[in-house]
DNA sequence: TGCCCGATTAACT
DNA sequence: GTTAATCGGGCAA
């Protein structure tokens, strides 16, 4: 029986939570599959949206660990963070990639694509697969609609700088699972 | 108020 | 490899 992951798994630093969420799984209205690739924000980190303090967006991230922070990213797409670290600390886990499991019918009806591997390799793509908009924001992730449990299997990570930002872009905070064919973009090294 | 640009994607060449 | 689509946050004026 997989285990649930609750708000006190992320009641911790997002470098300790990011690389633990590789391997989980989520689901929204029984809708997703394995998280294959995250990134961390922290808010010391210029590039994150926390990082000049609150706002009417950003709002979430300054509350509780445990719930979900989605933001509208270049007009267009939405993008799921994980909130993290105790109350106030404003830091969160980017989820990018997520290998399909469940409701492959419901992703491509939304995603208007057959190819599996496209479905969800992108922030924005899983966004729209797993049917999650700005009326996500700010729900608790133990709780309807989502759906998340930790990984139960050994799983081998890759680090990497992250992606599409140009602050800090040097920071080795991209986590992913070696191999998958699902990331968004491939690591440098897989070794 | 106006302007710039982004934690992106897809459709081009 | 390049670029358009599209909108709201953040900051200058």
């Amino acid at each position: 029986m997989p285990k649930r992951l609750i708000k006190s798994f992320f009641s911790r630093s997002v470098h300790e939570v990011a690389p633990d969420l590789i391997g989980a799984t989520l689901f929204v209205n029984g809708v997703g599959g394995r998280l294959v690739e995250v990134e961390a924000y922290h808010h010391t980190d210029p590039a994150a949206h926390s990082y000049r303090g609150p706002t009417e967006r950003n709002a979430v991230m300054f509350g509780p660990p445990g719930y979900a922070y989605v933001y509208r990213s270049y007009g267009i797409h939405w993008c799921l963070n994980f909130v993290c670290e105790p109350k106030g600390s404003a830091s969160a886990v980017l989820i990018r990639a997520i290998e399909p499991t469940e409701g492959l019918a419901a992703m491509r009806r939304r995603r208007g694509l057959t190819e599996e591997r496209l479905l969800c390799s992108g922030p924005g793509r899983l966004c729209q697969a797993l049917g999650i908009t700005v009326r996500h924001n700010g729900l608790a992730l133990d709780a309807a609609p989502f759906e998340l449990f930790a990984r139960q299997t050994d799983v081998e990570i890759v680090v990497g700088p992250r992606i599409g930002i140009t602050k800090a872009a040097e920071l080795p905070w991209r986590y992913g699972e070696k191999g998958s064919r699902y990331l968004s973009k491939p690591f440098r090294r897989e070794s």
